[in-house]
DNA sequence: CGTTTTTATGCAAACGGTTGCGCTATTTTA
DNA sequence: TAAAATAGCGCAACCGTTTGCATAAAAACG
């Protein structure tokens, strides 16, 4: 490869120079002849900087890092991870980084060796980590390096971007609520806890006994949302409206309900939430919630910049919209 | 941070010691105390070593990039891009080597200039580049560097990794045919000829005119496996058996042939390719064949650490399996 | 025309490691 | 006991950039 010595003496030049007008940052003046002379040795040599030794001299490497712990069977799906992920990446690359991807194995708190030499050896300019489990551990260890840090989801920290769960809830609940339900049945998940007390909370805005609610819970499959709308409905015959605190449930359940003769949503509403791809092309489309995960990836870049720039950027919390579609209508008379 | 140089001199010793000593690479003898002294320093100031500088002097990053560039509708889904990134990722961190990630857009040829100075910039080890799409504009500028590199997926190159599609076609047929089913229609996909061929073969190993098979083509959705299984059979009552080009749509046929009165397996059988992590818990778990994404991750890193090495390594075509289950039975009488 | 300012360029010191070679002691060998 | 081998360690060059400062030439100024 050429060095950028082959480059300043082919175009008769001190190495300064070349660089000085390769990298054309510097405000200083040069002839434009000379910078002619010099970038077409550049080219002429197929010279690329190399990045270590800019590395080395400036402390920057133009590598940000997304961590995503490794998850056992958190709310956080891998389909929803590789959304964040590839937003993450469109905007990195735009913006002239490289992205860096790192799942650390968490083993009773300790970290992973690998894991440690890449946060403290200086690999990275920046790092945006998945806080939608629980990674003290890997938290303690990012307090002491002074590295510029955006968390996703849950987990406290300074610098966050995260869902807003308890609107989630809202959404649904208050959605079917407006359409005249008034027997509604959960279908829920124990791991998100905010987004049940927003539903109870509208619920309870509408004069509901929220705790009364029927409600049964899945674990997030599809076969999981068969079984408790079944249930449901075999226990509570008078149910007009389910909600499921996922897609995947909510289509088991549309699915269940229509094979023992519940039509959805003539008979019986579902309401789901995430707003999966196939959601929208499923026999009955769903109304769900969106959490406009496309949009996560750049909104956390725009802020790991601003970190990186020195500067404090405002946390984020996503308000999450109702996609309304087939899998709801008005209550019956 | 603590430099090397700081520790030397805590440990009273040289930085050549110092190195010679923490880098434990080396055959040089250095007294036990001497030794000790200095990591107990090392340790004391929580010494990392400065990834740029070792880079620098070395030649070596220990960063391998993962390259995947953007589909449009190829039938390398997104899942299936995790399943394989998630396995490099793993061994990646074991052997000690972090993963970098990079979907350029090829626009008319033209590739994007981040892209670029990743490549030829040093930042990299080598390459696992998937190929299951024409990346001939990427491979043309890759020729030019010498950088260990192993292509995943049709595209052709001295290092590869790939499925054996016609033998994943010839898995699915040679199935059905054994059970004893002759009137066999088709669920098909253009984009996969390999996997067509092997159908083919398969039936003309068994008598039967290949090309006369009743045949509909998808496009990958569930949806479009719905409506060809239901043209299939309404066209020609008489079959048996159907064959999916992929799980979505023979998920989709299953569900459509279930409606309208068809009992799967009883009455046909429907077998899929790919093996999702649905179609084990699909309603009717699914007959498929499994191509064994998991394993893809190992074994190309594998190759690309004996590249590294400067070995030879020999290319890999990954024989799938039928993975038997529920969705195929007997022929009738 | 001498002096100051500006313009255009080069010198050399970093950045933080690795590594070839050389230098002492000390031990082994003949 | 002298010569040779070896163990243990340090010197300094080098990797390829960036950048503060110096310098020479040209331009502007009074």
């Amino acid at each position: 490869m050429a060095t950028i010595r082959d480059v300043a003496s082919r175009a008769n030049v001190s190495v300064s120079t070349a660089s000085r007008i390769l990298s054309n940052s510097s405000k200083e003046k040069y002839a434009a002849e000379t910078q002619e002379r010099v970038r077409e040795a550049s080219t002429e040599l197929g010279y690329r900087p190399n990045f270590a030794a800019r590395a080395l001299v400036s402390g920057k490497t133009r590598i940000i890092a997304a961590v995503f712990p490794r998850f056992h069977d958190s709310p956080f799906t891998a389909l929803a991870s590789l959304q964040i992920l590839s937003g993450i990446e469109a905007y990195c690359s735009d913006e002239g980084y490289h992205l860096l991807i790192s799942s650390p194995k968490i083993q009773d708190g300790r970290l992973d060796r690998n894991f440690v030499n890449l946060l403290s050896g200086g690999y990275l300019d920046g790092v945006i980590m998945d806080g939608h489990s629980d990674i003290s551990p890997i938290m303690d260890f990012m307090s002491r390096l002074e590295l510029p840090l955006v968390v996703l989801g849950t987990y406290p920290y300074q610098h966050h971007l995260r869902s807003d769960n308890q609107m989630g809830g809202r959404l649904m609940m208050e959605h079917l609520l407006a359409l005249g339900h008034r027997q509604i049945g959960l279908i829920a998940l124990r791991d998100i806890e905010a987004r049940m007390l927003g539903v109870r909370m509208a619920a309870a805005d509408y004069g509901l006994d929220a705790c009364s609610l029927p409600c049964e819970y899945g674990n997030f499959s599809e076969q999981s949302g068969e079984l408790a709308a079944e249930k449901l409905i075999r226990a509570n015959p008078d149910l007009t409206a389910m909600v499921a605190f996922n897609d995947r449930m909510a289509m088991g359940a549309i699915r269940r309900l229509q094979e023992i003769g519940y039509q959805v949503p003539e008979r019986i509403s579902v309401v789901g939430h995430d707003d999966l791809p196939r959601s929208r092309d499923f026999k009955t489309p769903l109304t769900t919630v969106n959490h406009r995960l496309s949009e996560w990836g750049g909104l956390a870049m725009n802020m790991l910049l601003a970190l990186m720039r020195g500067e404090c950027p405002e946390s984020i919390t996503i308000e999450p919209r109702l996609a309304l579609r087939q899998s709801t209508a008005v209550a019956l008379g």
